[in-house]
DNA sequence: TTGTACGCGTTATCAG
DNA sequence: CTGATAACGCGTACAA
């Protein structure tokens, strides 16, 4: 036994009678074991109650059956529960999942990928296709494989799973409009290196201008995704005049934010103003009144990537994108336009 | 250069015209090294984007730089937001967490420790008091520091970083009764090896009692803590005769699910009837009306946990729990009890 | 101040 | 099917 009490596989093989190979292959390649010193050898292991080492075990091996994860935070409600289902996925293959998070800064994500890497990570999941195409080159050259997650463009040369943010984007203006709503103002999030961000204005955009509106500002607000940020810039929007009738947000933290800013404008939604989301988190459903939002299916979403990434670690398959689709629910906070005075 | 195109402590060495233990001091202990020599490594380090092995260094120096958490699941915005806290607290340390769930079971916690330590977490932050002898005892035998979160109770054995649930549980309860409440039901998380849930319960227990009141099934339901569970349970306490005019949950996810419980019941609160949560998350200023509830410092517990921890790793200071106070912030979802008809 | 040499726990190659 | 033994990348006594 090691002198700190933590039993090694020396210790075991010693017990069983065997060569740390031995035990080494029992714990590997069971099958390339007679099954009478198999058991040997586990009766050893359980005895001691040895638990292989992982930095060994990495160095030896040169894997570590570990996947990286860089979000741009806990925070936001969509990731954490988008980390809870990749971890729930890749432990059912015996992998750790381990998170970094970005706080929506690219040159944090850079450093964060550079630490994971340097930890030995398996592979990668990422969020978002926008980032400095050094990031792409370094992941590139150290030929780790890497799926990133949320967006989805046919021509993207990356492995993505995800969707189309503009085309989704594009089909909630058009329900707004459907309903007759023409002045029409958007709370997006920050779009600097961020294409969920950016592609949903432009769907937005796009949209709108189909009908010959234009989305620009002061009717067009970037804010964080943060309640308080979200709620102050509805307050703004509100005073404009003329007032919209309808405001698009780029997720739900920022659709709640609108409805309490609408509230403490002396408004309320919807009958002063609409308000819709995008995500569909638990959040759109308690908030009053409940939010009409884009539904998007974060949970396959999850797995997909898990499973994906996995096929494509240790293997040369490449693996290949995977797009979903994403759909409207329509619930309260979306109604036509209040007649005008 | 390696083959596989990374380098190592060996390229700069040579890089450098060092051997590769004044590579490792430049990197560990930069002032036993000559400030002249020191450069020309560092420049060697920059040339060739060098990276420490983390395998090799955890191997060769025993310590991993990274403490584990194990949290019951990242879906409670609670425990995601708390795990934003540690993270960013110990990344200024320059420590990695790496987080593992439970999902509120003690079996797995203990799994997920027994992976952590195989990774050679130095440290290891958990939830709550309550959990097998064994699991206490596999620590202690590692000796590996730990310090619990979210609970303090003045005679805990262990470091405990957190707040006296059934204090806060109870000044709650007394709150609901110096309005008038009588007729009082709870909606707590499941007791079993929960002690934050299981005190919160006795809390309120306590001081119903000190008015002669009990609180006992059929009016006190234990659920997940979860949404939809909790309305179940609130629709069915609502059903009672004579009904509950105030419904204390467990935390502030509950009572949302309470309020739409009530909501479905064809009741609203707080007219028909008051409910209060516990935690104070974002969540509870969200939901129509918004929640009185339990204000509980997770931030600053975060951070206090952090500390502590960083400070018992890699010295034999034993460390010091801390105690933090609650207190009960005042929303809308409390008022004093309809009249009797 | 710097270099040499060994050990950390495991895997993998190659004989037997 | 099993056993020696050489890596794996780094830290650190110990020697110079």
């Amino acid at each position: 036994m090691s002198f700190n009490g933590i039993p090694t596989l020396d210790d075991v093989a010693r017990r069983a009678g065997v060569s740390t190979a031995t035990v080494s292959r029992c714990l590997n390649l069971p099958d390339r074991v007679r099954p009478e010193t198999r058991a040997r050898v586990e009766a050893a292991v359980a005895e001691l109650g040895y638990t292989p080492h992982f930095a060994g075990r990495a160095l030896a091996s040169n894997r570590t059956n570990t996947i990286g994860a860089v979000i741009p935070t806990m925070e936001n409600a969509i990731f954490a529960l988008g980390l809870q289902v990749l971890q729930d996925e890749l432990s059912a293959s015996d992998v750790t999942l381990l998170v970094a998070t970005s706080h929506y800064d690219t040159q944090r994500e850079a450093h964060q990928i550079r630490a994971l890497l340097a930890r030995g990570v398996d592979g990668l999941i990422l969020i978002g296709e926008a980032r400095p195409e050094d990031t792409y080159r370094l992941l590139q050259e150290r030929g780790i494989p890497f799926v990133l997650v949320w967006s989805h463009r046919s021509d993207c040369p990356h492995r993505c799973v995800g969707f189309d943010n503009r085309a989704a984007a594009r089909r909630m203006a058009e329900r707004v409009l459907e309903l007759g709503h023409r002045r029409i103002a958007m709370i997006a999030g920050v779009t600097a290196w961020n294409d969920r961000a950016s592609e949903r204005v432009e769907g937005v955009r796009e949209a709108l201008w189909a009908r010959g509106l234009v989305l620009d500002p002061p009717y067009l607000v970037e804010t964080a995704y943060a309640l308080d940020a979200s709620a102050e810039a509805a307050k703004r929007l509100l005073a404009l005049s003329p007032r919209p009738t309808a405001i698009i947000c780029g997720n739900d933290v920022q659709a709640a934010g609108a409805i309490r800013g609408t509230r403490e404008s002396g408004l309320a939604a919807p009958r002063d103003v609409s308000v819709v989301g995008f995500d569909d988190i638990e959040l759109a459903t308690v908030v009053e009144p409940a939010l009409t939002t884009v539904r998007v299916p974060h949970r396959r979403m999850g797995r997909a990537a898990a499973h994906l990434l996995l096929r494509m670690v240790g293997s040369d398959d490449p693996g290949e994108s995977i797009a979903f689709e994403t759909g409207i629910v329509e619930r309260a906070s979306l109604v036509p336009p209040p007649d005008m005075p």
